[in-house]
DNA sequence: TATCTAAACGCAATAGTATTGCATTTAGAT
DNA sequence: ATCTAAATGCAATACTATTGCGTTTAGATA
């Protein structure tokens, strides 16, 4: 994750800096999306500190590099665990636990440019979030409903 | 639109007063998600008066409805033009105009829960937008590249 | 039509989120 | 070691969202 990160930023001629490693860091421990002041509160507890500004601009950076997705319904950050696949990139959302999965599905995409394409609108790319459970969760209201 | 929205708040014991009929008014003019301060501004323009509070309370009880829909990604919301169909309300966002297409497809739930159980997920709905260029804006782009 | 009450609204306070301009610091090139 | 564009911190500001509570009102009932 951290290495990965620093070659990303390197080859694009970001600097690496700490505030960016930081957040990287951050990102690569949560297990569901984190929001700035979130980061900024974690870090916090780390005896840390990072201004909410900087934070702001880190997580831009992060998704403009696809090292990170914005996901709006759940006003959070996530690590991208997938690179750059082609195609984009979809998530499976347990509302339950809140752990996310990320998947990428070139046939899903063809599919829903298909249908745009039929009434003349041309898909760049796709947000797609699924909102459920985990196979945890799952099988825990399966037994909890016994 | 009004006529529905009014049915609907009866058939569902919600009384139907000024501000749920004048933000149900705003939604069914807008052309693209509006946020509920933009609907005060828009309100305020025409010589009338809701709370913020109103506004967000409205709109949350309109979504329960399934009269509007929220867009996080937009930071908006938009009504419902499909009704209640079956399945996930999807949408296709030009990022030019602004315009917005909601549709729905049986088929896409059906491969994206699939795709979902493959490892155990059990997707309950979708959030689904694809962003682009409407048909309009494409052939403006096209006339402009020339 | 008048009365009644749960539901809805407005207000005020507060909390949380996001953006901008500018001075200072620093990564990394030379 | 020096230099400079890039990045950060700070302060101010704007925007967005939530809560509790007193007042008003839709619509049911008589
Ligand atoms: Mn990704
Ligand atoms: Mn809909
Ligand atoms: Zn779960
Ligand atoms: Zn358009």
């Amino acid at each position: 994750m951290i290495r990965n990160s620093i070659q990303v930023l390197h080859a694009q001629g970001y600097k690496v800096t700490r505030p960016r490693l930081q957040v990287v860091e951050i990102l690569g421990k949560a297990q569901k999306p984190v929001s700035p002041y979130e980061i900024q509160k974690m870090l916090k507890q780390q005896g840390r500190y990072l201004n909410h500004v900087t934070i702001y601009r880190v997580l831009e950076l992060l998704c403009h590099l696809n090292l990170a997705h914005k996901l709006p319904s759940e006003k959070g950050f996530i690590k991208c665990i997938l690179g750059n696949r082609e195609g984009c990139h979809r998530f499976m959302i347990c509302h339950k636990c809140g752990a996310i999965q990320e998947y990428a599905d070139d046939k899903l995409c063809r599919n829903e440019k298909e249908i745009a394409g039929e009434i003349g609108f041309h898909t760049q790319y796709h947000v797609s979030e699924s909102y459920g459970l985990c196979s945890s969760c799952y099988k825990g209201e399966l037994a909890g409903n016994v």
